[in-house]
DNA sequence: GTTTTTGAACTGACCGGTCAGTTCAAAAGA
DNA sequence: TCTTTTGAACTGACCGGTCAGTTCAAAAAC
């Protein structure tokens, strides 16, 4: 029996699932969930039919999957980029800071798995919403946390509201990293954390 | 002899048009473009399947053209906001203020369609990416033309990058007006409002 | 004003093709 | 030996698109 823990170790399996991931996610992203077949998933992973229904049980499990492995990396990264912040002595406001750039940097890495998770967020009557809601509260709360110690700390206004300034923030970082990608490529990272840092603290509009 | 024209008159035909169009657009939003079928869409309508043929040429194009349809209502509705402010002699910042009340309120009114364009800006190697880069520079031209003003007026700071600065307002507008409905719809418009307004404005960290 | 004609609009059964999912014997790895 | 992968064959459901036929309001004819 091989481990059949979901780790990003080395088992002969693992690496199967990884390639399976990589070639669905990019699929998925371009032609969305049901005009894709599992026979290109399994010809672009390199890979059986057969070899697909080994390793998923069906073709929305091996999405499903794919879902939550995807916002588990996010969320870790975001949770680093507050915990370093918060190790170096910085501000909330900085911690918020360098979420955007780690947003950003995830983007940029897993551009496909970006794209996908957009398309489907809001999408009602679908078998993965409720996998789906699991994933974004974890991503979303990391947000809100640092958002709710900077108004205790005097950072922020008091008169933000959490939630939705939050829902806000992820929609920024969002948005401007897509169009980046898809419509103005030629700009660096830096260029895109610089714009939206800009917005974050209020040196758009807000001061004179 | 029927005119054939396609205003938005009351000719049996833009009818029949006009019901697909809502047909669609919810099952599509919903389900997703490959999941929905045009036997769901007629049936949906109130018409027989032969009547999609008859009125689009394929399930394709009966997209396209909703996507057309959509986007030039939105993109009217943000140049009203924007030239009622100039008409009333208000301030760019107000005009960007109204903008996004002005999107909020087509969001809540049309969110199927707000839902199914987001799903689909993204995508790449779909049959009908050139209409969408058509329809969305036209939206986001609307937003840039404001910030630029903004900047002349020394109203906004030069230093803002206002294509990718217009990118994240239309994403903190998208997201959160699509997060509130799908998570935090207790939350008024005007709660939102508020929210995206205090951004804007830079009085979530900026001011002091 | 009544009858006839016209043709745009609509209908729905039907067809060719596609796809998710299953199965399995045999090969490849460890 | 035991696990994992292969790949081809098969099934049954489903789907986009077609087309021959129907409807009916308004124009034409008388």
């Amino acid at each position: 029996m091989e481990r059949s823990s979901t780790g990003t170790g080395g088992g002969r399996r693992q690496a199967t699932r990884q390639k399976l991931y990589e070639a669905a996610v990019t699929l998925i992203a371009e032609q969305g969930f049901s005009a894709t077949t599992v026979d290109e998933i399994a010809e672009r992973a390199g890979v059986a039919k057969g070899t697909v229904y080994y390793n998923f049980a069906s073709k929305n499990e091996l999405f499903e999957e794919l879902l939550r492995h995807g916002v588990g990396l996010l969320t870790a990264s975001l949770r680093d980029a507050a915990e370093e912040t918060e190790r170096r002595g910085g501000s909330r406001v900085e911690a918020l800071d360098a979420m955007i750039r780690a947003g950003l940097v995830f983007i940029d890495r897993y551009p496909a798995f970006t794209q996908l998770y957009v398309a489907e967020l809001w999408r009602t009557n679908r078998a993965w919403q409720s996998t789906l809601m699991v994933v974004r509260r974890e991503a979303v709360a990391v947000v809100e946390t640092v958002l709710r110690e900077g108004v205790e700390r005097g950072e922020l206004s008091a008169e933000i509201d959490v939630p939705l300034t939050a829902a806000a923030m992820v929609g920024m970082v969002l948005v401007a990293a897509l169009d980046w990608q898809s419509f103005q490529s030629e700009r660096s990272l830096d260029d895109v954390h610089s714009a939206l840092s800009l917005l974050l603290r209020g040196r758009v509009s807000g001061n004179r």
